[in-house]
DNA sequence: TGTACATCAGTGAACGCGCGTTCACTGATGTAC
DNA sequence: TGTACATCAGTGAACGCGCGTTCACTGATGTAC
């Protein structure tokens, strides 16, 4: 069966985004080969028409896995005062609903502990993402706010991440949401933002914190 | 072969401890039963009479990793005034030693990702554990510091284990640096605790920060 | 005290299974004439 | 315009391998007599 010319490359794409969905919820060993092809309805020998290996397909699912968020990301920002958006994406980051999807969830939360184990390559594209990421953190902080807000950056969103991947694997909601809101205010603070969050984006949980 | 009165609980302890640590460097599934077996020196077939199945041995070394680091713990702090604690903890939790040393180090940077995605069992053994951990934190925090210690342990450790995770996961050293000395900075911020650690157990990287 | 037997932690061959990977093949379509 | 051929994304059987698990067996030692 041929194909139109750019059928290749949308297939190709096709199979990245699945990858990505499925290495953030499923660890990044916990996804395989005949899975990705069936979740795209194919068959597993095609898998090799796009991919050198598994491992090449994992490397190139982590930059797939940054460039996701990061479009999510500017989607988000687009339509917000820059002075707004800080507070929103704390928010969302630190929300029930982003500890619920882990799928399309930050890379930071979903593959640091499985990428420490990967390849020289998935490596670099995590490095590469995480960089970016914290660029951005970095962006969002006011000036006045301290004078060294790349660190602010860097400690900030360890707090995010290791909150939600927390919240994650404690399994009472209680507990988990506790965590959540416990970040959101600490996090707040440290921004200089009010207490609680009033923007459109806070949840229940806030509410109570 | 028969054995002493106790030998079969010895084995089986040393089984626990060999899971444990090669869990928290290899990932929970990252482990196999003959690997485990090979570790102590005995053979596939004999896990058996140890453990009902994989997932038990799981379970089981879960609170296995718990015990272990709370055993630590306390070897750490006995001699330590209470006053002093909470800015050594800090120090050697959000040291590269810790970093590097995954295999035996806190579960809530090793095996938080896994955990959400093993046995009941092994979930209910990592909420006990967590609850435990927070629960010391919680008590080293001085009474003055705020209105919800509780709260404020939560978000601490969640940027603790947050920041050696990332640092784990970032392949360019001075990045990874950068990452512990910014949540070392910010948490003794949080605490009270002078810029940089002054204690025994600084680094060079604290310095540098 | 000496002999016969029971115990049971550990052995190692074997199993079914799913994995990543290979490869001869398919067949709809683009290209050459 | 019609025919013959080349292309190549995708198919599906087959492979070697390591996994978790089972099971008949071993053999040093404790116990019964």
């Amino acid at each position: 069966m041929r194909y139109s010319a750019d059928h290749k490359a949308e297939t190709h794409a096709r199979l990245l985004r699945a990858a990505a969905a499925q290495m953030r919820k499923q660890g990044m060993d916990g996804v395989g080969v005949a899975e990705i092809m069936r979740g795209v309805g194919l068959t597993h020998g095609g898998f090799y028409a796009h991919f050198k290996c598994k491992d090449d397909l994992i490397a190139q699912a982590v930059s797939q896995i940054f460039a996701d968020n990061a479009e999510r990301f500017a989607r988000w920002m687009k339509d917000i005062a820059p002075g707004e958006r800080l507070g929103i994406f704390i928010e969302r980051y630190l929300s029930p609903a982003h500890r619920d999807r882990p799928d399309r969830g930050c890379p930071l939360t979903t593959i640091t502990a499985d990428v420490t184990r990967q390849s020289a390559a998935a490596r670099q594209a995590f490095d590469a993402g995480a960089t970016s990421i914290f660029a951005h953190m970095e962006a969002m902080i006011p000036p006045g706010l301290g004078d060294d807000r790349a660190m602010l950056a860097r400690s900030i969103l360890s707090e995010m991440a290791g909150a939600v991947a927390l919240a994650r694997a404690v399994g009472d909601p209680e507990q988990s949401d506790r965590i959540l809101a416990a970040a959101r205010a600490g996090v707040r603070r440290r921004c200089g933002l009010a207490q609680p969050g009033h923007s459109a984006a806070v949840t229940q949980e806030s509410q109570i914190a």
